[in-house]
DNA sequence: GAGCACTGC
């Protein structure tokens, strides 16, 4: 596989000549398999593709079924979990192919379809697949579907092995053309998946890694961030300069308090040592500052890389000799029981710890130092517990059904998520009004739930959308549901943070979160999306950009479900009667002791200090989501009428006054 | 008076 080029746009693919990219693609380890590899693909109906690293086989493989003529008059979809990837493959092998990009080797991914009739090889995501699924579950326009990166277990990888094989089947029975499909996998999980397709046969793929070398420690640590201090400065006075530095940590604080320390500690180095240049790398860092880790180190000179997760997987730094790996990771978890989303410090599985391990050796061999002993690392699971075994179920729960699976329960899951898991999304799409029960137990879609499905959004904001046809408040509904869609719109830098705060005053509601959050909206379209005006706002300028792709994609499918796309400016309580018809089951009361309780699960929540109504004390609040920290934690609140949630679902209501 | 990892439609 390539390298991924994380941060390049469609029109930056590096320009090689024609005969640099043919010696380049001729040398592949993939390519002298290429003929043996088509003889297999033509006979089996599914096949496990096992391929370390810079193989080739995402942007090989294509082209050899598409060459062949093994894919016919259908199409060959290839999906990716993230649309960076899908986007930069499909340059590439338009560019080795030597054709226009947007051709006969093209990308869609949401907002951007780079495709045409012409369209043979098409790189998307994979929630992109998932949602063509919606209007043909047959997938009748592919003859070949490659599901890449499998091992990542996203939920719509997931889902998608379900429907695939599905089709598979259908598609036999209606004598339909046959369905190839091919799981890409890195090593793990490989009879898992085989036994999943009916003893698939399994094909191995040589990779191009360099040896690394596995270093643990002797002892158990007790305290990961001070052994990976020491380790790099360990590693730092034995090597020599321009050997880079990865380490592994959990999160934004942790990485600018060790950031802090490395710098502190370097002062006192003696001056014959390399140049340390510390870069810090998380999601959430502004752009500009995430670049510096991919730049390439001055001669004399070394790089320390702190990161998150995210150079597990999404992005790819050149360079690196040395990886740290401190064993854990910051991961959220859903527990069916309370209806709470809980994000903490887990310890890494053995799969994670090796795919940490490969990001020593992509240029030469590498080192990594785990701070764990052998022992523990025995002790670790072996896979990651897939994202459907950890996620709230409502939204995809919808989406099968949409796609016609109404019997979720049986869906032929790799890996089921728990019963009560599936029952809990159940019961809120029921009382949302999406999904109905027979007497007999089963379910369907409603009508109201059918257009829910429509709306890339968790169903509560579908269903505000939808509420909001009757009161006449479309336009507003859509502003807020997209500003809620997105990362936070809120910038607030550690060293301006007062100033930031201050600022801030000038946007904020006695009604709470959300209408400050329509102020904001407003405020910015006054402005005409000025990115001065953004700067000087704390506004982050690339996520209100996202918010309008969002509000406009919203608005075009409101248009495509007959929704007509009302306007009332004036009347905040239409638009808060909207969402409390769609979050009405996330209300909490306020108590005589000042504290709040939820009305669903009779639990003690808190009003997250980030609220802009931290210091009030309102009677009654929905909220977006309930966080469990070192409290239970309500963000972002809307005020509302006790009436509305009652009349939102009254027979809830009743239910639930009854118990308290 | 807290402190949110990472994707995707």
């Amino acid at each position: 596989m390539l390298p991924e080029k994380p941060y390049s746009h469609k029109n930056d693919a590096t320009k090689l000549s024609s005969n640099d990219l043919e010696e380049e693609v001729k040398s592949l380890p993939i390519y002298s398999a290429r003929k043996k590899l088509v003889e297999q693909l033509r006979d089996a109906e599914t096949t496990i593709i096992i391929g370390e690293t810079a193989s080739g086989k995402t942007t090989q493989i294509p082209r050899y079924i598409f060459r062949s003529g093994l894919s016919g008059n259908g199409m060959i979809a290839c999906t990716q979990p993230r649309r960076v990837a899908a986007i930069t493959i499909a340059q590439r092998v338009a560019q080795e192919m030597d054709v226009e990009l947007g051709k006969q080797v093209g990308y869609c991914v949401r907002f951007e379809d780079f495709t045409s009739t012409q369209t043979k090889i098409k790189y998307m995501t994979d929630g992109m697949l998932l949602r063509e699924s919606i209007g043909d579950k047959l997938l009748s326009k592919y003859s070949f579907i490659i599901l890449d990166e499998a091992h990542e277990r996203t939920v719509h990888t997931d889902i998608l092995f379900g429907i695939v094989k599905s089709a598979q089947k259908q598609r036999k029975l209606f004598n339909k053309p046959k369905l190839k499909l091919i799981v890409m996998s890195a090593t793990m999980d490989v009879d898992h998946f085989s036994r999943y397709f009916r003893n698939a046969p399994v094909l191995y793929v040589e990779g191009r890694l360099h040896p690394i070398k596995i270093k643990y420690t002797a002892k158990e640590q007790s305290d990961y961030v001070r052994a990976s201090l020491v380790t790099v400065f360990q590693i730092h006075q034995d090597e020599p300069a321009n050997n880079d530095i990865l380490v592994f940590l959990t999160g934004q604080e942790e990485i600018e308090s060790v950031s802090q320390t490395i710098k502190d500690i370097s002062l006192s180095l003696p001056p014959n040592l390399p140049k340390l240049i510390i870069c810090p790398l998380y999601a959430s860092l502004p752009h500009h500052q995430q670049l510096k880790a991919f730049r390439q180190t001055p001669l004399g000179s070394r790089k320390v890389v702190l990161s998150t997760n995210i150079a597990e997987t999404s992005v790819t730094i050149k360079g690196i000799k040395f990886v740290i790996d401190t064993g854990k990771v910051k991961s959220k978890q859903f527990y069916p029981a309370t209806g709470l989303d809980v994000l903490s410090v887990q310890r890494i599985s053995q799969a994670q710890a090796w795919q940490r391990a490969g990001r020593a050796g992509r240029e030469r061999p590498g080192v990594v130092y785990r701070l764990y002993t052998e022992a523990e690392f025995e002790t670790l699971t072996a896979n990651t517990v897939p994202e459907i075994q950890r996620t709230n179920l409502t939204n995809t729960l919808l989406q099968l059904m949409a796609i016609g699976i109404n019997d979720v329960l049986n869906f032929d899951f790799i890996d089921a998520p728990s019963k009560d898991s599936i029952l809990v999304a159940i019961k809120e799409l029921k009382l949302l009004r999406s999904v109905s029960e027979s007497e007999t137990g089963k379910y369907t879609l409603t009508p109201l739930g059918r257009k829910m499905a429509v709306f890339p959004l968790e169903p509560k904001l579908s269903k505000a959308i939808l509420c909001s046809v009757d009161y006449q408040c479309v336009e507003e509904v859509l502003s807020l549901a997209a500003m809620l869609s997105v990362d936070s719109v809120l910038f607030t830098p550690q060293a301006k943070r007062e100033e930031a705060l201050a600022e801030r005053r000038k946007f904020t509601a006695s009604e709470g979160d959300f209408i400050m959050l329509l102020n904001i909206y407003r405020a910015f379209k006054q402005n005409k999306g000025n990115k001065v005006w953004c700067y000087e706002n704390f506004i982050n300028a690339r996520n209100m950009n996202n918010v309008l792709d969002i509000r406009k994609q919203l608005r075009d499918l409101c248009l495509k479900v007959n929704i007509a796309v009302t306007s009332n400016h004036r009347d905040i309580n239409a638009l808060r009667k909207c969402f409390s018809l769609g979050f009405f089951m996330n209300a909490a009361e306020l108590q005589p002791d000042g504290s709040y309780r939820s009305i669903d699960a009779h639990e003690t929540v808190h009003i997250h200090p980030t609220s802009c109504l931290f210091k009030c004390k309102p009677a009654y609040v929905v909220y977006r989501e309930l966080v469990r920290t070192s409290k239970c934690y309500m963000r972002d609140l809307c005020v509302v009428d006790p009436d509305w949630l009652y009349d939102a679902a009254p027979e809830y209501f009743q239910k639930k006054l009854k118990k308290l």
